[in-house]
DNA sequence: CAAGATTAAATCGTACACGATACATATGTC
DNA sequence: GACATATGTATCGTGTACGATTTAATCTTG
């Protein structure tokens, strides 16, 4: 049979490496005020500003029920800004202050922070990331 | 220079795969009544029954502020026993019912399930889990 | 063997996730 | 062009996660 304990299945692998992945961003967010989730919207924002909420939930597979509130506090912090798209006033879109802005060259070191941790190099993260993107689109269609 | 947009970070992989990975056990837990957190507690007990609550967070790498109400939640639903250590009062020690071993049998099916919701093969399954568990230890390890 | 240090759980506060639902604006149909 | 339907966000309730702190029991060391 293929019943196994925690430590044994992909998916608890899965879920304890993401956990511990946000342990490890942890300490390089917390100078900046940012959890992680937030830290993904900004990045977000970071490769293209001015976009519904709908989009950013697209891009960062979140619905609004969870995105709503990690705007809401960024907008608190001032980091960013809420609008009604004029055209469909249904949409709305988030547009980066220049405090929000700002804080991009702040969080420029992370990347190459995260990377020198995991002690791996370009080319085996990038496969690595693939692979787990391809269960993912897998689980996804089925 | 190595600064990405969410869709192309090992990070966000793993976040948004872990969460795509929840949602498919969701499903298949709801029948059981059961969260993906509570149903990873339950095999560990199924494995390995009246373990302490420090032992089940060093196997599933929580801490007691989240495994105290989670467990309290299934002593709840009467799948679980929480008793005193009587050699170390400090100590819980936690057991399953009659009831909570019974729901084993209920969930036998669900990795079978799972796999074949991955459409991937035994070998390929334990291989990409090695392959993130082994990133996890780099991130214990710096 | 008593005072301080250590350990095991529990508690509290904040921030995600997400199902279910509500609400407002658009769109399609007659 | 009123009306049913669909779409985009927001709200609410429940259940994790986790840092910081608390409480109780055990261990250590003089």
């Amino acid at each position: 049979m293929s019943t196994l304990p925690p430590p044994d299945m992909l998916c608890f692998a899965l879920y304890s490496t993401a956990h511990r992945m946000q342990q490890t961003y942890k300490p390089l967010l917390a100078p900046l005020g940012l959890t992680y989730p937030q830290y993904l919207l900004l990045s977000a924002l970071w490769f293209g500003d001015a976009r519904t909420v709908g989009a950013l939930g697209r891009e960062l597979q979140l619905e609004s029920n969870t995105l709503t509130p990690l705007i809401k506090r960024l907008e608190t912090r001032g980091l960013l800004r809420r609008e009604r798209d004029t055209a469909d006033e249904r949409q709305v879109r988030v547009h980066l202050t220049d405090t929000g802005r700002a804080l991009q060259a702040d969080a420029a070191h992370i990347p190459d922070c995260i990377t020198r941790e995991t002690g791996m190099d370009m080319d085996d993260l990038a496969r690595l990331r693939d692979e787990i993107l391809a269960l993912r689109d897998r689980l996804d269609r089925a």
